[in-house]
DNA sequence: GAAATAATTGAGACTGAATCTCAATTATTC
DNA sequence: GAATAATTGAGATTCAGTCTCAATTATTTC
């Protein structure tokens, strides 16, 4: 039980950062990794509520936030400006579709470089990026016609 | 009175999608013309409250979305997931401190055709983007030394 | 410009995401 | 295994943002 990987990396962190290793932590990221692709917190809810022993809310959001911090995870705002959390696997980008709420992976390295150099030009040291790009995605616009 | 070229943006905005103009609706985008740089809408309620007339917390939600529509402001949201706001002047991106908040704006036109070629390949119908820096800005740097 | 019509406003109720409180429970340390 | 400190759960609380609906106001028409 718990040999992926992630949970090596999140109680790496938690014993770096003095906290518990808790069965309830690792509960809630097994509930992030069976996730597909984006998810809200509230999916998260429901799936551990199903469950024989379910995990509070208040610890669900606790816990997410440390798993967020471990660097497992991270968050975004869709179009209605709901909070969409995504586990992270290499860097990427999104496009938005404003029309059917898409969200679309992309990666793009010169788009990274340039990031760097937009930095260095400033004095500002960049930790990390978002770049989300709105718009209409290829299957809405076939719609259209 | 209301002679500058965001009122008239404003009217006439309202005019085409058949809204009224009321004088709530210009008294807000009064209040967010006075603002420099960010500023949050509760900035904008409590300058409201101070007046001689003020204008309900539900209205100047309601207009600041009319304006928002009408492209006169846009929204960001800071480290602290914050919503604010900013008057549209040229496009430009936004570096975030993630020490002291500071939001650092910047404009760079090689990023502005990446998007287009990126989106090209993709078939997707790019309208905006928005680009977030996070990391720690000069002035911060240099408080560390 | 007065009447008719439709849109807008204000006040406060309401919603829902996120946080807080604190007693009870559990992980960690020695 | 006892002592200590961290964590959890349940429900209360907070806060941004939205909704309701009667009263008001802008717009249109003649």
């Amino acid at each position: 039980m718990y040999q992926s990987p992630e949970y090596r990396q999140l109680t790496d962190y938690l014993h770096v950062q003095g906290l518990n290793v808790t069965p309830e932590r690792m509960e809630v990221l097994s509930l992030v990794l069976k996730q597909k692709g984006h998810f809200r917190i509230e999916d998260l809810i429901r799936n551990s509520a199903r469950r024989k022993k379910s995990i509070s809310r208040a610890t669900i959001y606790r816990s997410l936030k440390t798993i967020e911090q471990a660097g497992l995870i991270k968050s975004i705002r869709s179009i209605n400006d709901e909070k969409i959390y995504e586990i992270v696997k290499g860097h990427h980008d999104h496009m938005i579709c404003e029309q059917c709420g898409a969200i679309i992976e992309f990666h793009n390295s010169e788009l990274e470089s340039l990031q760097d150099r937009i930095c260095n030009s400033r004095n500002f040291t960049a930790s990390r990026h978002v770049m989300k790009i709105f718009g209409i995605c290829s299957a809405c616009q076939k719609k259209q016609e």
